[in-house]
RNA sequence: GGGCGGUUAGCUCAGUUGGUUAGAGCGCUACGUUGACAUCGUAGAGGCCACAAGUUCGAAUCUUGUACCGCCCA
């Protein structure tokens, strides 16, 4: 053991990792014959750096995976890397602006060219910066979601859901992002609420015999209106139905038409139709047979559509002098404030534009309906539970998924048309098609790639060699728990569902945990842009890894967010820091006391501690670590990972440390008998709870595991068993004499304080009367509060302090001249008081028939014993008063 | 607009089926370097559990409403 006193996680951490490795910990044998348990890590974009939102998804991960290990199950983690289209096309477009080029201009093969070069400089960082915070994954088996394997995959799916009429192209309002150049799916398009306005227009009638008032969002989409909708049964408008509309600014005659869709509640009731820029209006449109007028450009500039003079504006600056125009011919009714959601591009955060396009579209509702059904049966379930409601409501309203997009990052749509006009035969195909299989001519392969997300939500089969069926697929499919952020739930967990069920006939987990967010302590969320982030490298560094998850595992309930300040890491990370320091010293302490194997605590070897050898301290400590033991395995099972964390940390802190370790030191030290049998105790219950607390504090228990005398040699506490709950060995009796031990040091221990006795002074002290627990343990008293004298009796009638236990006993510590007795009187009086109070309406309760026969028996006596109590403490009190002849 | 969640100590949060004298960490105050630890020890201050009504023998916990704060979906 080392003579540092401070804990130095930078000295220990990378050696033990590399351990681990070499020792082969981390892979996952799926011949093993063993239960399995399998996580899949939600990749990470390939070109990003470690940020604490993955520091405290993996964190999480790692806690599960190594708990799982230890109670012997097979584990696989099993990590890998995103290509993430368009995060990681922008990262490099943007350096190719820097350099005075585009991707343009060096075209398709040199981009895709210099987008490799650049995710293979970058592509380990992240996983590598996994390793720092202790990640034990399976990195044999590390993936990267633009693999051939992987790629194969999706074009294996992408044709297989073609061929079977779920993949079709056609001509919809997407979302379009006019930065990005591509169509993004509904998921893809984050509303967010704006304060905008309400542009109330006026639309002359073509009979010239008045006007209708329109109310829009995004009055410069009027250039591509191609009619107006009114409600059927609305009986405002009812008469102008059939009637034409000259629209001003473009000069076009449009019908006025009626449909359901139109809400009559929203605006004027009378709403312009723009089948090219808005969703609901190209269904009007469809159902109306209207043209649409598509007047954007891929830059959302105002296109060829528009008269001359709106050409090449931008969307914003058109809109502007399409007001203009309608004010100066009189025709802008009103403009009102309307704060409305507006969907922004979840890469770019740029407002993206409905627009008509062409694109690819998976059939969803096929998909969704089995996803449902394997919720309302359970076979797959959701941790916080609300979280399946959020599921479910999606899959019940969900709506077809734009797959296309118009990049060059990404898998290449599997889709080749002729190029001959005439024969127009399009292929899908697994391999690449060289010639149109219809006329024999040159084929041009679809300019666009797939969605991430299409490979993504493979990737529980996918990662396993999937179309073929390799061991490895037949191992460790399906996975056990998902652990991701809530953000995604839609973008790939449901999505993940659905494939599984689709492609594998199972659903791809059981559980899904979904924990909270990172946050700065103004709760917004941590992000680059606003630099509020915390670099989990840094706090490694700063604080070590069992720092950081400890911080992190204790801090999250089920359900709720972390916040953390990264003004402050040195307070944000103290509770981890300290406790890893605590548990380094007490091993200090504990390891240089006991320098050869102890006696076992249970067996059949002949040197076992007999139970009649164990004080009462011992037998304590055994309970308590006993109930360590089921508390944080019950927590650990049930995800609740921070109650696991506080029940480990108040056992190693106050219970091991602050009173066991105390309690045992005359033995330990030698200077009292049994010292065996008190470190057989402490080796034992130590050991137990570093094994608790491996999952959530891999480095330092490893650590300090490895240093026990009797640990077995070579073996990592990674591979040892997880502790097992011997209710033989729990003792509620020795739980409740100690606990009054206690009660009783911390009276005396008051009392000193309260009248400022000198720390080194002895004090004596006399009990109303003894108990067996008092008896045996006179010497812990003495010493753990400072005793030189202590006696059982009626106590004299010199001043001094008083208290009273929770069984009423009464303790006196003469205090002599120190004592103020009207400070003394004060203070009693005031106890007096507040105990009066509780048994006022404790009688009261319990003189309630109502309670008494309503009330569980139990409880009934229960609060006759808190009654009794509070009495007797009282009682005991005013006697005390009347002894120092108060007032 | 619809759905869901939250509101408990200065801050961040626990509080599992109603039966507590409502807890923890950090921060704060006082004292303390006794042979593991000052990243520590001992003691302490600090809460009408958002508000209102209801159910119940009994409510931080259940119901309803109100206010404020979030999240998701339109």
């Amino acid at each position: 053991m080392g003579t540092a006193s401070h804990y130095a996680p930078r000295e220990i951490e990378a050696d033990l990792y590399r351990w681990w490795s070499v020792a082969d910990l981390f892979g996952a044998d799926r011949d093993a014959g063993r239960p399995r348990y399998v996580i899949m890590m939600p990749p990470p974009n390939v070109t990003a750096n470690l940020h604490m939102g993955h520091g405290l998804n993996n964190t999480v991960q790692d806690v599960l995976v190594r708990f799982e290990r230890m109670r012997g199950k097979e584990v696989l983690w099993l990590p890998g890397t995103d290509h993430a289209g368009i995060a990681t096309q922008n990262v490099v477009e943007r350096m190719l602006l820097a350099e005075g080029t585009t991707r343009h201009e060096i075209g398709r093969d040199a981009f895709e060219a210099r987008v490799w070069d650049h995710v293979r400089e970058t592509g380990a960082t992240i996983l590598d910066q996994l390793k720092a915070i202790g990640a034990s994954c399976d990195w044999t088996r590390t993936y990267f979601t633009l693999d051939p394997a992987l790629s194969r995959s999706v074009r294996e799916t992408f044709v297989r859901l073609y061929e079977e009429g779920l993949i079709y192209r056609g001509n919809y309002v997407i979302n379009w992002c006019p930065r990005c150049h591509t169509a993004l799916s509904n998921e893809e398009a984050e509303k967010r609420e704006v304060d905008g306005s309400l542009w109330h227009l006026r639309y002359p009638l073509a009979s010239g015999t008045g006007h209708l008032v329109v109310a829009t969002t995004r009055p410069e989409t009027m250039l591509g209106d191609t009619a107006v909708a009114v409600h059927p049964e609305d009986e405002r408008y009812d008469r102008l139905i059939g009637e034409t509309i000259r629209l001003p600014v473009v000069d076009r005659e449009v019908p006025i038409v009626a449909d359901d869709g139109v809400d009559p509640s929203f605006g004027t009731g009378a709403v312009k139709v723009t089948p090219a820029h808005d969703p609901l209006d190209f269904e009007i449109g469809q159902r109306h047979d209207l043209p649409s007028i598509d007047i954007l450009t891929g830059e959302a500039r105002i296109g060829e559509e528009a008269p001359a003079r709106f050409r090449g504006l931008d969307r914003f600056e058109a809109r502007a002098k399409v007001v203009a125009e309608f004010e100066r011919a009189g025709l802008l009714d009103r403009i009102e404030p309307h704060r409305h959601a507006v969907g922004h591009c979840y890469r770019c955060h740029t407002v993206v534009e409905p627009r008509l396009s062409e694109q690819w579209f998976v059939k969803m509702a096929p998909l969704a309906g089995p996803a449902l059904e394997a919720y309302r049966t359970g076979a797959v379930s959701f941790i916080p539970a609300r979280r399946g409601e959020e599921f479910a409501s999606w899959m019940e309203n969900i709506r077809d998924w734009c797959i296309s997009r118009q990049l060059w990052w990404g898998h290449r749509i599997p889709v080749w048309y002729c190029a001959d006009s005439g024969c127009g035969e399009l292929t899908v195909s697994r391999t690449d098609v060289t010639a149109c299989p219809a006329c024999g001519g040159a084929v041009r392969q679809d300019d666009d790639v797939l969605d991430t997300w299409f490979s993504s939500w493979l990737v529980p089969f996918s990662s396993l060699g999937w179309p073929d069926r390799t061991a490895d697929l037949a191992a460790f499919y399906p996975g056990s728990t998902l652990v991701t952020a809530p953000e995604i739930l839609y973008f790939w967990v449901a999505r993940m569902i659905m494939a599984g069920l689709k492609f594998m006939g199972g659903v791809p987990f059981s559980t899904v945990y979904l924990h909270g967010t990172v946050r700065d302590t103004q709760h917004r969320k941590m992000s680059k842009s606003l630099g509020n982030g915390i670099d989990p490298l840094e706090v490694v560094d700063r604080y070590g890894a069992d720092a950081l998850r400890f911080t992190v595992v204790s801090g999250m309930a089920v359900g709720t967010d972390l916040i953390l300040d990264p003004d402050d890491l040195e307070s944000s990370f103290a509770s981890g820091r300290n406790f890893a320091n605590k548990v380094w010293n007490a091993a200090r302490f504990i390891l240089t006391n006991v320098t050869e194997p102890t006696r076992p605590l249970a067996g059949d070897s002949s040197n076992v501690v007999r139970p009649e050898e164990l004080t009462l301290p011992d037998r304590w400590v055994i309970t308590r670590c006993q109930e360590t033991v089921v508390a944080a395995t019950t927590a650990y099972e049930r995800f609740r990972l921070n109650d696991a964390a506080n029940a480990v940390y108040r056992f190693l802190w106050s219970d091991l440390a602050d009173w066991y370790l105390e309690q045992s030191k005359p033995r330990l030290y030698g200077e009292e008998p049994g010292g065996d049998v008190a470190r057989a105790v402490v080796v034992k219950t130590f050991e137990v709870a570093l094994r608790l607390l491996h999952p959530i504090m891999p480095f330092i228990t490893e650590t300090l595991w490895q240093r026990i005398p009797d640990h077995p040699k070579g073996v990592s506490i990674m591979s040892a068993p997880w502790p097992k709950p011997d209710s033989r060995a729990t003792d509620h009796e020795a739980e409740r004499a100690f606990g009054l031990v206690q009660e009783l040091v911390g009276a005396i221990r008051a009392i000193r304080a309260e009248y400022h006795v000198e720390p080194a002074q002895r004090v004596r002290v006399r009990v109303a009367w003894s108990n067996p627990a008092f008896e045996s343990q006179a010497d812990t008293i003495r010493r753990l509060a400072k005793v030189d004298e202590l006696s059982f009796g009626e106590p004299s009638s010199e001043p001094g302090g008083h208290d009273v236990l929770s069984d009423g006993n009464g303790v006196f510590v003469p205090l002599g001249d120190a004592i103020d007795i009207a400070r003394e009187c004060a203070r009693l009086a005031a106890e007096i008081q507040r105990l009066g109070t509780l048994i006022e309406s404790q009688r009261r309760k319990l003189a309630n028939d109502q309670f008494v026969s309503r009330a569980p028996p139990l409880v009934v006596d229960k609060e006759r014993h808190k009654l009794a109590a509070w009495e007797e403490q009282s009682t005991v009190l005013a006697e005390k008063r009347q002894l120092l002849g108060c007032a």
